[in-house]
DNA sequence: TGCCAGGCCGGGT
DNA sequence: ACCCGGCATGGC
């Protein structure tokens, strides 16, 4: 496939998505520091265990960067326990808001003021965050154009032969990077796609490429696309 | 009952 | 530079 191709079915899929499943209104939270809590909260976890964690959180009034720093990891562990991992949680939680009151005064507008790339090299250096979970802080509560790779991403990318030869996260994102235009409303609404996607099919059948490309064309001039590079 | 979910870290090769 | 065990609950 050449490039054109590429940026062509990338779209496609997109077009093919947006239609089956409508907008899905990532992220799932009220505020961005909301956002990066759920993000640390859900690695390798259901989001419906995150939501019990993020409502215990709120109902003790501890979902702010100072409070998080100030609970005793042990109170921590325990509001947040319906989600797993509880203990390497609550860790990575207190190192985010130590982090982040220390080098940003808590202010996520100071923070994301930085330039992208450097500011992604910052959150890996702390602990508990890695590419994916930098990603999506990025993408969702900073609005930068920065595409999230998740497992259920690697295995639609997988089934339909697009992954890049050496499979690494670096290479999976730039062929939604460099394909797509760099547009942060495009690529929220995509990877969220994806994910109910493959909540909803990728596990139960098979997904190939005629799933998407060969999907019957509907009427796309309704004004239901969230950003205006797909018309 | 067993498998798995919107990962990441650290120690061992 | 990879590989793998550990971390843990709740839903189907």
């Amino acid at each position: 496939m050449d490039e054109k191709e590429v940026k062509r079915t990338l779209l496609d899929i997109y077009r093919h998505l947006f239609t089956e499943y409508g907008p899905q209104h990532w992220w799932p939270a009220q505020e961005p520091f909301e956002v990066i809590v759920g993000a640390i909260l859900t690695q390798s976890t259901a989001w419906t265990n995150v939501e019990k964690a993020i409502v215990n959180l709120k109902s003790a009034g501890k979902l702010s960067p100072q409070s998080l720093r100030n609970l005793p990891e042990r109170e921590l562990a325990h509001l947040i326990h319906p989600c797993g991992y509880y203990n390497v949680k609550a860790r990575r939680l207190k190192a985010f808001s130590e982090w982040f009151g220390e080098k940003y005064d808590d202010k996520l507008e100071t923070m994301f003021s930085h330039d992208t790339g450097p500011l992604r090299r910052e959150l890996l250096g702390i602990y508990g965050i890695g590419e994916e979970t930098a990603d999506s802080i990025l993408l969702y509560a900073g609005v930068k154009p920065v595409f999230v790779i998740d497992a259920y991403t690697r295995r639609i990318i997988d089934r339909l032969g697009l992954t890049p030869p050496d499979r690494s996260y670096a290479g999976c994102q730039a062929l939604f990077s460099l394909n797509l235009p760099p547009d942060a409303a495009l690529f929220n609404e995509y990877h969220a796609l994806l994910v109910r996607h493959g909540k909803e099919v990728c596990r139960k059948r098979p997904l190939c490429r005629d799933c998407f490309l060969n999907a019957q064309d509907r009427d796309m001039s309704d004004g239901l696309f969230p950003c205006s590079v797909i018309s």
